[in-house]
DNA sequence: ATGAAAGCGCTAACAT
DNA sequence: ATGTTAGCGCTTTCAT
């Protein structure tokens, strides 16, 4: 038969509970004892039975993480995040469940309540661009769910992980202005997404911080996707007066842009200069490799997962944490070509 | 509180033990009282605490996906799988976990141990390329849990879903040839993997049946990356006697031979034909789209988690299921060029 | 076809 | 600092 508790504690010399406190880290046990028990735990190669300490403890030591499975950023982000969460979940003996739903669905808030009421998870990691929709937010908030965030649009008293996106973006323009660019134009996400809105932000403070005109035309609605940017591409290419530069708000639009300027004849980086964002896989698979932010999404969920289980355990309340961006030079932008 | 059974008992004004009863399928509730136990539930919203449940019945009513996050096939492929699978667990009331192995790691089984053992699931789908990792299977069965799988190998008696991806690599090979084709290259996959060798079998068995001569040069190996794709091509496009068709074992790599036409100059379908396999979002993102195989990923992620589920329910003890594969035939191919 | 009693493996609440 | 008792919400076993 299997090891329970009860079988650690007879090895152990003590009473069930005392194993109990040494399993939970609570207080009031000599380290002797702890001691002791750990080892009878160890030799034993003691599984806690996760249903009973559920049953009895009303806790679940799951998880959820929420995403939205209808308009998602690129699902390698998605994979990677989820792989970060995992991890968090893994290393603290939690378990992690998978919740896909549908921002735009009206039975939205229903389908949350029946995931709490169904698997009671003791906390919830939210991904974009769910992070931000504020019935789940108030509701969460009602049923006493605790939940952390990766990447909110709003800040404040929020568990979870950020990254500053609008200097990330910032800091790609300045770097096409070093490069000489000074026709730069932007492919956004898509709309109402926070990170088309940051990086948009980020793109137009670097532009009138150095004193440039904003051409409206060089400014295009993009939809997050490859297809979205062979689109908007098409469109700048075709202009009298062309851009030299093209900054995507992500890489698979970016990649896009790379593929039309083929099939414009223009040369990149010679005749234009293309960056993207996020350092998917695929930017450094492309030839030339493209430019772009690193913006490190197994980590982020992670640090969301760890936040999160922090403040489960009530050790400190966990809090917003900020990680800091890099800037990938690659092969996709160059010097500004002399002259049109 | 929460509704209990005991509530929903009392109110259907039968014993606990009938409720659990109309709860799990059980026989010996005449179906009127299967009605009014129905209804109860239905009122009082009712839903079981699944901790209880697993407590007293010795059934986790989880079920855990393996996976290979070491060397797996494109993560998107993994992603719509386990989107299949939690689809299925979810019309079934169970939840789904998650488990990233690494099949070339020492400690491999011993992370399968622990999983069974930490959280008792009632049985595991397995995606490739761990599906036919014989120790695996034999743990598994030593300790008793059951599986299905995606994609196995070896047929016989299993769990799972498999689609015939000899036979489908034979039909895109034998389109090329339709069209005129008689130098067709082939980019093989990871090597070992399951899928490599079926479609490279598919690929030979067409060029064999046409009465070709299979020339070495032109089969080249890849490792299912775009980045491998592209070197592939490379290697293809340098040859003296170029091929005018590259069938490649999968979508990114298809991506790749594109990229690398375009490097050569030479115009894709006009100059070289190029197909892939998967149908992968990117595959129609392409200009011009990918000629490819559909397997309908998602679709069979679900269908082994029924095959599992239904083993499980004891209804019938689940088979292999064979799934059609569709040949979608786009613009990246076309009529073989008139000669060189 | 239905019910009563016992208990799954753990923790909460209250001793000591 | 440690132990005792009761019970979490369900299913099992065995009556009837």
């Amino acid at each position: 038969m299997r090891v329970r508790l009860e079988d650690v504690a007879r090895k152990a010399g003590v009473s069930p509970k005392t194993v109990s406190r040494v399993l939970n880290d609570e207080a009031n046990v000599t380290d002797a004892t702890r001691e002791r028990v750990r080892a009878a735990m160890e030799a034993m190669d003691y599984r806690p039975n996760p249903s009973a300490r559920s049953l009895a403890g009303h806790r679940s030591f799951v998880i959820a993480m929420l995403y939205d499975n209808n308009d998602n950023p690129a699902s390698t982000y998605l994979a990677e995040v989820q792989d970060g969460v995992l991890e968090a979940c893994d290393a603290h003996r939690y378990s992690m469940m998978l919740r896909p739903l549908r921002m735009r669905d009206s039975d939205f808030i229903r389908r949350v309540d029946a995931l709490i009421a169904d698997h009671h998870p003791d906390g919830v990691v939210l991904t974009p661009p769910i992070t931000d929709y504020a019935p789940l937010l108030k509701r969460l908030r009602e049923l006493g769910v605790p939940y952390a965030s990766v990447s909110p649009a709003r800040r404040g008293k929020i568990l979870g992980v950020a990254m500053d996106e609008q200097q990330a973006a910032r800091a790609m323009v300045e770097h096409l202005i070093e490069q000489g660019h000074r026709r730069i134009a932007h492919v956004i996400g898509i709309a109402n997404h926070g990170a088309s809105r940051w990086r948009l932000a980020g793109y137009r403070e670097a532009i009138a911080a150095a004193g440039l005109s904003e051409d409206p035309a060089w400014v295009v609605q993009g939809a997050f996707t490859f297809a979205s940017g062979v689109e908007a591409a098409r469109q700048l290419f075709a202009l009298r007066k062309r851009p030299t530069a093209v900054f995507a708000a992500n890489d698979d639009m970016a990649t896009g842009v790379m593929w039309a300027a083929g099939e414009y004849g223009l040369k990149v980086p010679r005749d234009v200069s293309v960056c993207g964002f996020d350092d998917t896989p695929l930017s450094r698979q492309l030839w030339p490799a493209l430019t772009t932010i690193q913006q490190p999404s197994r980590e982020m969920g992670k640090i969301a997962a760890e936040q999160l289980l922090t403040h489960l355990r009530g050790q400190g309340s966990g809090r917003l944490v900020d990680i800091p961006f890099s800037l990938q030079v690659r092969g996709s932008t160059g010097v500004a070509p002399k002259d049109t």
